[in-house]
Order: structure tokens, then C-alpha cells, then sequence
DNA sequence: TATTGTTATACTCTATAACTATA
DNA sequence: TATAGTTATAGAGTATAACAATA
């Protein structure tokens, strides 16, 4: 029987996988995975967000984006402007030199995604983000639990 | 078409959520989603592991263990001992008032767990297990990438 | 009044390298 | 020689609360 705890054991073995993988490899170009992460979400996101945006698509917190930010923007990857219709938020863009680096870090990071699909056969990598994505939307924090589900397992039933 | 990236940026989600939601449901009780992770692994595991043993089945590294574990033995959840036929080790093992803790946080995060298997179909669970466990073996430190597994996807490709 | 972002602050996790002691 | 753990050290991400400016 499959439980909840066995689901965020594994959960929590290939994501650890995924971002030790992803540090080695991009760590030779001065960036962390979740700076990756990050400039993957400027590129497909149109090239300027708000940081509060930038913080929902990254599944990150306003407050945890800045400090990321500040670092990237010294070190050349990202630059802040003002937003042109709102004062108060600021929009954040790759600079040149952050477009190049990503794509230097994209091709890093290849051989991590390759194997990934290696190891699924045909349809399982659909099946595995439609699951995963109907997993991440029930934890999300919008979602607040449902009343009437808590059942009545004790510590010593699943181990 | 599912890309690696696909996959990649789900996982994050699901993984992140789940540690937010475990935080905030620990935390009044003074303990983080990692030592949790810390205290159920010592409870299914026979509850004495030496510290390597410890690391490696939490997806973590010795030494992060070991500033986890300074921490939660000033708070008198676990107790250390010399292993008892190898002397250059040491076992870990709960304390009954870490018992009795792990207890109190396993019936706290069972919404969260809940949560998950509610938004699953009978069998969905399994198949997502299983998925996730042959990612994670793939992107596990010992597995090293086949020679032949670079294709040649460029950055603007995929988003 | 609500929202965007900043600031200050603190804590945990993470990880490397050099070291000691034991197998 | 290899292994288990310690130490020192550093950095990054995380998050809360109080605050300013703007919508």
C-alpha cells in the first residue's frame, strides 16, 4: 500500500537528486541551481516580470527572490527598472550578459534532463507531470485543505 | 511535448510546496520539515544508524547531518553513542522525549499527507511512486549519465 | 485600505577541505 | 589505505516583521 509518507520520501530523494545534479554542474559558471532556476523564468516569461511575479512562477517568496536578485545583479546576470505603469513594483530583465550565460547554462544542464527521460518510457514522462502538477496545486498555498480530511492513521502504521 | 525541463520545474513545485506546508504545520512544534525527515528515518529505521548511514538514507551528506543533529541533541531529541564493535562510528538513536515528539509531529503533518493521496486516483499513487523512485535512482550521486545520452537541444527550443 | 518592495534580522541547510582516530 | 566523524568555515536560501511609497 502506497501512502502519503512514501510519496514524500521519494518526492523529497529526486528533487534532492535534481538540484545536487544541477549545482555541479552550473556551479563552474558562478551559478546556483535556484539562480538557474530563476533566469529559466525570466527567459520564458517574457524577459521583464515583477519581482512578485518572478516569486509565484518560481514557486519562491518575494523576500527570498530579492536576496537572490541583489547577488545576480552584481554579479552582471540581471537588471531592475522601474515598472512603467506601476511606481511602486519593478520589473526585472536579463542583461546581455545574462541571456548569454543561460544559454551556456542550458546546454550544462542537458545531459541532467536527458537522463531523467532515459530512465522513462514513452508517455510516463506525461503521466509523471500530471501527477506531480495535481500533487503541487493540493500544497500550494492558495489551497486550503478540504474539511473533512483527516483520517485517523498512528505513527507506527506506515513505517 | 514533455521536456526534461517540464519535469524538472513540476518536481520543484511539488517538493516545495510540501516543505512549506510541513514547516508551517512543525514548526509550533520547534521542529523543521528536515528533522522531521531526520526523526521519521531514525523511527523506521531501527532507531540506531550511525550518522553516514543516517545521511545517505535521508538523500542528504554527512556533515549536513551532523550540524542537524548538534542542533537536535541540545533539544534532547536524539542522544549519540560510540558504536559498540566499531569504534570510529557513532549510532544515533532516539531519546523518548524525541519518541514522543515524532509522534505529535506525525499526527500534525497527516492533512498534508492526506492531501496528496486525495487528489490521486486508486493506482495513481503507485505509478507516481514509482516514476519518482526511477528519476531519483537515475540522478542518485553513484549513477554517473551514459556516454551517449547528449542530444542537442538548443535554449530557445523547449520554452 | 491594500499592495509592492525594502530593510533588518535570524536561522537552517548545505558543502568543502583539513584533520583525528580507528579499521 | 580507506573509512567515520569532527572542525572550521562559508554561502545560499528561507522567512518574518516593521516600514515607506504608491495604487
Amino acid at each position: 500500500m502506497t501512502t502519503g509518507h512514501d510519496i514524500a520520501i521519494v518526492l523529497r530523494a529526486a528533487y534532492l537528486g535534481l538540484h545536487r545534479r544541477s549545482e555541479a554542474r552550473f556551479a563552474p559558471h558562478g551559478v546556483t541551481a535556484d539562480q538557474f532556476i530563476l533566469l529559466a523564468t525570466l527567459t520564458c516569461g517574457g524577459h521583464a516580470l515583477t519581482q512578485r511575479e518572478l516569486a509565484r512562477r518560481m514557486s519562491s517568496d518575494p523576500s527570498t527572490v530579492r536576496a537572490m536578485l541583489v547577488l545576480m545583479e552584481r554579479r552582471g546576470l540581471v537588471e531592475r527598472e522601474t515598472h512603467p505603469t506601476d511606481a511602486r513594483a519593478r520589473t526585472v530583465a536579463l542583461t546581455a550578459n545574462g541571456e548569454r550565460t543561460f544559454r551556456r547554462l542550458w546546454e550544462a544542464g542537458e545531459p541532467i534532463r536527458a537522463r531523467m527521460l532515459e530512465v522513462l518510457q514513452p508517455g510516463e514522462a506525461e503521466t509523471l507531470v500530471r501527477l506531480l502538477a495535481r500533487v503541487a496545486a493540493a500544497l500550494d498555498a492558495k489551497c486550503v485543505p478540504a474539511a473533512g480530511s483527516i483520517s485517523s492513521h498512528s505513527p507506527g502504521d506506515e513505517p
